[in-house]
DNA sequence: TATAATAATGAAAACCATTTTCATTTAAAG
DNA sequence: CTTTAAATGAAAATGGTTTTCATTATTATA
């Protein structure tokens, strides 16, 4: 069923992107740790393996990624955006986030995911087809206060 | 049943902060509009009525709103924050996003919102319990490629 | 394989939204 | 009215992200 290479080679040939080495690290770095990174973050694992990469290419290969549906970019409120492998939502990695808005203290949650996917599931259908839309994927977030952060002032 | 001055004043009180001139034009602006405004946009909004108001305060205002609670900050992945009033998640105003993330553009829907509203509700309550965080509201945003970005290149 | 055409890249500079500093003003408490 | 702490504006600094531009690598074509 599957082609020879990885799951996300198929994505490259469908919107004529060149797969480089720069991309593939990338990719890789993203896949070993699938949580929050920002970009800068990112750089530096990046440039680790290969020194050669700069933060440019990592910023454009990002934006790259994010249009092609292999990243999900999130803004948390620290100044700074923060990247995900996506590969595949409503499956094993999916979660959710419960966000602090005055520590940005941030939790995944994948409690009742089933349930959340199921009714999120039949709204991603209408509006597909109601906007004419290719829907990849979504984002969950709750937002509110901390236990710690609920006894401060200001 | 309701106290006397607007909505928002309890929040205020709870909070401890001070109502000003400043915070009020704020809050007038985005009930006006309520539609995606970022903080430029707000500034001269609120600068048409009171011109003493500078950007600093904006952005100071809206941060503190954010944590109140009375306002949501959105980040659509244009360059800039954008907010919203809040008022009431769950009631009228309330609605979902469906983001094209090629060309930004942003579709409010309000489509089966009672259903998705029903489901995170009862993930509210467990997770507000489990994780002993006061939530407040959240955020639900679907990604992907519009009709006309589905058809462009890179 | 040569050659042309296009895409991808790095380094440095530019950009620009947001934050910080600091001196001043304003609001609430006693 | 006085005191104390919070709020404000202007200007400067910050820092994440984008652009520019010259160079290199990749794919298509002959």
């Amino acid at each position: 069923m599957h082609g020879r290479g990885p799951w996300w080679q198929e994505r490259f040939n469908q919107h004529c992107v060149r797969v480089t080495a720069a991309r593939e690290v990338v990719i890789n770095v993203l896949h070993e740790t699938a949580e929050h990174l920002s970009a800068t973050e990112i750089y530096m694992k990046a440039h680790a393996i290969s020194p050669e990469i700069g933060l440019t290419t990592i910023y454009r290969t990002l934006e790259l990624l994010e249009q092609m549906r292999i990243v999900q970019k999130f803004d948390f409120g620290d100044g700074q955006a923060r990247f995900e492998l996506l590969n595949n939502p409503g499956g094993k990695g999916h979660h959710h986030h419960l966000i602090c808005v005055k520590c940005k203290k941030i939790i995944d949650y994948k409690d009742f995911i089933n349930e959340e996917i199921n009714c999120l599931g039949k709204t991603q259908e209408f509006l597909s087809e109601k906007y004419n839309f290719q829907i990849n994927d979504h984002i969950v977030s709750f937002y509110g206060l901390c236990e710690e952060c609920r006894g401060k002032k200001s």
